[in-house]
RNA sequence: GGAGAGGUGGCCGAGUGGUUGAAGGCGCAGCACUGGAAAUGCUGUAUAGGGGCAACUCUAUCGAGGGUUCGAAUCCCUCUCUCUCCGCCA
């Protein structure tokens, strides 16, 4: 959430900050309501402090047995008596203004960093570097083939369970997940990360904290009954997990980890990524997480982007990373790095993590702060993927595949999966 | 699901109608003592929003929302969360 003060004082840098999203805005409404709701607050106090000076003086009286012929104690009731409905019609009036305006505000994305590349949509992503050999191979085939050919999962039959974007995985498929989501976390655990196992399951107030509410409620699935939503990503519990907490500078950062399986509804996906493991309702993955120093965040996003980096490096699996530019920018972050996998089917980099730095736009929404010079600010949090585990083993399966029909397994992940080659079920 | 007990500051924990924004302790910060540290002592230390150059000052906040009252952390109602016991259960 961006500051309401900001957005009361100076409207047009807001607006000229955010148009670099591409967005255009028209904060003049919002503007003259955090006006009026300041004027009424003005008003409003001077009545309470009123009030509060009536009721100190009866208090005094009855406390000391004073000469009742010093004032009238009816007469004072009377007045405090009509301050109060004074006050509390105010009140609501302050109410409704106040909501409206947290409303509105809760609608505008973070402002983008001034190093965040500008442009409109992903064409103007800028390419940071290259890791990895990417030559061509001859006889490439999808990993969806392979997963077929080898056994590893299935969508026909997973339809039946559940839909479409669904699947099962199956064998050797499962086990691989399984042994890349234990490495995952052995290997941020090794980079100093604590590890977390948060719920699936979060409630609305999880979801506007970490920015998925209210513009995209659309996105989650929702269990109505509960009021709680199955979480699209760690990085939700995550931020959600220190809320309304002031933290000891002399923790930061903090370094989290989580494993957590991943809902989301795709809803305008129809006819995207329908092969494969690339765009499913439900995926596994791994997230990293600091909540940092706000003076060390831009240094946090180059560890935590170079740590999430690090996994692709051990899996030695080739990819880029890209600076994504203002246009194409999540609405909590102010400065993306995604790093993209090498898919030889497709010939494309295909995005497996989306590393951010939301500066303080999470940790004013859901009231995470730390004490600096022992004033009490709000902290910065930035989150990555480290890995999607889907994704990964599509890369995996694509980028190991031998003219045999077999899959070479990366060697670190060998004691995880048990072989070093993936041979039919 | 049934019964009961609770939710107070960064943390613990007093406080059942009137200067209580809240004792005490811990933690934290500063100062003193020290060669340096520990221990000790002193001082300071909630959050948000107004006003003021500033000293300072006003308002709100004791899980949330209502109610009673001139006045609520304190009394009443609703909700919510936590804990204990019983039941059920991976």
């Amino acid at each position: 959430m961006l500051d309401h003060r900001l957005i009361r004082e100076n409207p047009a840098l807001v607006e000229e900050k955010l148009s670099v999203r591409g967005i255009k805005l028209n904060l003049s409404p919002l503007h003259k309501l955090t006006l009026s709701i300041k004027n009424k607050d003005i008003e409003l106090s001077n009545l309470q402090s009123e009030s509060n000076k009536i009721s100190k003086l009866i208090g005094s009286y009855y406390h000391n047995q004073e000469d009742s012929s010093v004032f009238d104690i009816n007469e004072l009731k009377r007045k405090g008596n009509n301050l109060k409905t004074e006050i509390s019609k105010l009140e609501q009036i302050k109410r409704d203004l106040n909501k409206q305006i947290i409303d509105e505000i809760s609608k505008l994305p973070n402002f983008p960093s001034q190093n965040t590349p500008a442009g409109t949509d992903e064409r103007q992503n800028i390419e940071l570097r290259k890791w990895g050999d990417t030559s061509n191979k001859k006889n490439i085939k999808s990993h969806w083939d392979i997963g077929e050919k080898l056994n590893l999962f299935d969508t026909k039959r997973t339809s039946r369970i559940s839909k479409s974007r669904f699947i099962t995985l199956i064998g050797n498929g499962a086990r691989l997940e399984r042994a890349l989501i234990n490495f995952m976390l052995d290997s941020h655990y090794k980079n100093g990360y604590l590890e977390l196992m948060p719920p699936a399951l979060v409630n609305t107030e999880s979801l506007r904290g970490s920015g998925q509410l209210p513009k995209f409620s659309n996105e989650s699935f929702k269990c109505h009954e509960d009021d709680l939503w199955l979480s699209p990503t760690a990085e939700v519990p995550l931020t959600a997990f220190h809320k309304d907490e002031i933290i000891n500078p002399k923790l930061l950062p903090l370094k989290y980890v989580a494993y957590s399986p991943c809902f989301r509804r795709e809803a305008g996906s129809y006819g995207r990524d329908t092969k494969g493991l690339i765009r499913l309702h439900q995926f596994n993955k791994v997230e990293i997480y600091w909540y940092s120093h706000p003076d060390q965040s831009e240094e946090a996003h180059s560890q935590i982007t170079s740590d999430a980096e690090n996994i692709l490096q051990e899996l030695d699996l080739p990819y880029r990373v890209v600076d994504i530019c203002a246009g194409d920018l999540g609405f909590s972050s102010s400065r993306t790095f995604d790093l993209e996998v090498w898919l030889p089917s497709s010939h494309t980099y295909r995005e497996i993590s989306s590393c951010s730095n939301c500066l303080d736009f999470q940790a004013r929404r859901s009231s995470i702060r730390t004490k600096i010079d022992n004033k009490t600010t709000f902290l910065h949090t930035l989150n990555g993927s480290g890995l999607a585990i889907g994704r990964t083993m599509a890369a995996i399966l694509e980028n190991g595949q031998q003219d045999d029909g077999t899959v070479k397994i990366p060697d670190v992940l060998i004691p995880y999966f048990g072989s070093s080659l993936i041979k039919s079920n």
